[in-house]
RNA sequence: GCUUAUGUGGCUCAGUGGUAGAGCACUUCCUUGGUAAGGAAGAGGUCGCGGGUCCGAUUCCCGCCAUAAGCUCCA
């Protein structure tokens, strides 16, 4: 395999501009490496204008970078264009892959380069945005297109990719501005490398949790009832006080006292705790008797009160409340989502009252909850630390302070994190957990957030030592983030198949005839006494159909019950997981579904 | 919020300028069955909501509501 572009000085230069320069350095070659990526799909995007320039003559281009998820162009065309164009401007794409142009390059003076696009109103607005002299042209075919690189040296090395999406996108995605197509396209080195990527797309369609929760009655949204608030159906209830109370009982072992804050509260005290100004366009009020109220958006000044209510010393810090917080917040409709953004959710929320110098163990304790939590489920995850953002409250120093804080305490135990600047909560700091699921996706889910701003604002006190008055500081975590988003991801990651310590329905029990009715419901009770739910199967319908109809729902267990097992006192399972099917004694039976209940615990 | 698309019984979807159909689910009956769909009959929809055009609108037009994808990742 012959090289296509070298790495200089750590940046990716294609073979044209290495030999104009003469440059040399570690040669890329064309694989799926990140590097060969990048090249590849910037070629495979100008390969897509190349298609579009000769279906739609009158074709403009903006621009076509490289993302994440592949590659895009924006472009606009005076005809209207669908999904359905994708395929014929993939033929056409691949009809130019196989004359196999060479890509060439050149440099031009920016006047040059206004020149030769002057029919192209939205290449001039790119060409507002370099400020160099020089701009360099890359022309493949009789196609020619403003780009800085870098290039494949020949489209005939692009083979296997597949154009994916097709949407609208704003100019400089400015909603102000005119509004481009834009098409989205992936490209792979190989075949297998694509097909892979296809495959996972497919597996992630299938594991939609808005189209598992539909199935599962897990949870419905009804447009009477308005957009972005859930309803939660009997399983997914059920599913959801199988979290709650394991999670309760987590918080209690490791010092949490449960409180409530009322979900309303009076304007004033949002305006003290700044969120009025920073979060304002966020919120819900309404006017009770010429006062206005704000539904909270955050659990905080609840928790706040909660501390208010009695002389604290310092003995007593660290104090920990917690909450299943119910908030709402006033989410743009084009943003809601399944479960993953709604407009009311419960959040895992709990306030953490202490001293300065409690802060490092108090982030250590909340991260070890967090690991606790997250290999449960088997999900792996990274930290994120996130800095102060444009809208803030407090001084420059106490973020400076704050922010120092939590490297401290994350450096000190060599626990490794990457931060996003200007991504921090309006009032604080703060360390996200983004977790990844089973087929590698990444989702942000819980957040410890550190704050000096909202006990300053609050006045809020605690007796020291010698009885002075001191500023407690305020830890704001939730693991899950919110019941909602982290069940939805739940049920991707598992694909429906829940564990059974959280699945809605721990055993589905098929009498073989009605004569066996009367025993499972003795099953059943057995069951809840140890603490486990199930489903009769009774149906006036053949055994085949109900064994099927329990398989559908995922349910973890099946156990069919006829006159062999009663009179032996015995079950006959069938697993989900292995699909296996065995006999066991119903005490064993009983014995391993308490085990597989309680064995997990945060 | 903006752009585009979609919206038909509980669910998945056909269909039409002359007030609707399938499969699953549901109800009743027959079947009493040993591990992935037994059979029959029946009930259920003002075709998202409001307005307009038309003799007539679920169908065409407009507005709203809801859903989906995208709107950040800078030639």
């Amino acid at each position: 395999m012959s090289a296509i572009a070298i790495k200089y000085e750590d940046k990716i230069v294609d073979l044209q501009t290495a030999e104009e320069l003469g440059l040399s350095g570690q040669e890329i070659e064309l694989d799926n490496s990140p590097e060969a990526l990048e090249v590849l799909r910037h070629s495979t995007a100008h390969l897509m204008a190349q298609a579009i320039k000769s279906l739609y003559s009158d074709a403009e281009f903006y621009v076509g970078p490289v993302v994440k998820e592949g590659f895009y162009y924006d472009f606009k065309i005076s005809e209207e264009i669908g999904e359905a164009d994708l395929k014929k401007i993939e033929k056409q794409m691949l009809s130019f892959a196989k004359k196999k142009f060479p890509i060439e390059r050149y440099v031009i003076s920016k006047a040059e380069a206004r020149e030769k696009f002057k029919e192209d109103h939205l290449k001039q607005a790119v060409l507002d945005m370099i400020p160099d002299e020089d701009v360099s042209i890359y022309k493949q075919g009789e196609f020619e297109d403003l780009c800085r690189g870098p290039h494949l040296p020949n489209i005939g090395l692009i083979r296997y990719f597949k154009l994916t999406k097709i949407s609208g996108a704003y100019l400089g995605g400015d909603s102000k501005n005119e509004m481009l197509t834009r098409i989205y396209g992936i490209a792979f080195a190989t075949k297998e490398a694509l097909k892979a990527h296809m495959d996972m797309l497919r597996e992630a369609e299938k594991r939609d949790h808005r189209k598992l929760g539909n199935e599962m009655k897990l949870f419905t949204f009804r447009e009477e009832v308005g957009a972005g608030f859930p309803i939660w159906l009997p399983a997914g209830g059920r599913l959801r006080a199988r979290l709650e109370s394991l999670l309760f009982k987590a918080h209690r072992k490791r010092g949490y006292e449960p409180v409530r804050g009322p979900e309303m509260l009076r304007s004033d005290l949002w305006m003290t705790s700044g969120h009025y100004q920073n979060y304002g366009e966020n919120m819900y009020f309404t006017q009770i008797d010429d006062i206005e109220f704000g539904v909270k958006p955050m659990n905080c000044v609840g928790h706040i009160k909660v501390y208010e209510d009695e002389l604290h010393s310092y003995r007593d810090l660290p104090i920990k409340y917690f909450e299943y917080g119910v908030v709402h917040r006033h989410e743009m409709t084009g943003a809601l989502h399944g479960l993953f953004r709604v407009r009311e959710f419960t959040q895992d929320d709990a306030h953490i009252f202490c001293r300065a110098d409690q802060i490092e163990d108090q982030i250590i304790e909340v991260v070890d909850f967090v690991d606790k939590i997250m290999s449960t489920f088997e999900f792996d995850y990274k930290m994120m630390i996130s800095t102060r953002p444009d809208k803030a409250v407090g001084s420059d120093e106490v973020w400076e302070i704050s922010t120092q804080a939590l490297k401290n305490a994350m450096d000190k135990h060599a626990l490794p994190y990457e931060i996003d600047e200007g991504g921090g909560a309006f009032y604080g700091p703060k360390i996200d957990i983004k977790i990844t699921d089973a087929i590698g996706r990444e989702w942000q889910c819980g957040t410890i957030q550190l704050d000096f701003n909202l006990p300053s604002r609050f006045e809020l006190e605690y007796n020291g030592e010698n009885n002075d008055k001191i500023q407690p500081v305020m830890i704001h975590r939730a693991i899950l983030g919110s019941f909602e988003r982290f069940i939805g991801i739940l049920t991707e990651h598992y694909a429906g198949e829940f564990p059974m310590f959280i699945a809605p329905t721990q055993v589905a029990i098929v009498p073989v005839a009605e004569t066996h009715k009367e025993y499972a419901k003795l099953l059943s009770d057995k069951l809840i006494d140890i603490n486990a739910d199930s489903e009769i199967y009774a149906k006036n319908d053949s055994l085949n159909k109900r064994i099927r109809t329990a398989e559908k729902t995922r349910v973890p267990m099946i156990v069919v019950i006829g006159d062999e097992e009663i009179e032996n006192k015995t079950v006959a399972i069938r697993d989900r997981r292995t699909r296996e099917q065995y006999t066991m004694s119903e005490d064993d039976f009983l014995k391993l579904i308490q085990t597989k209940i309680n064995e997990v615990n945060f």
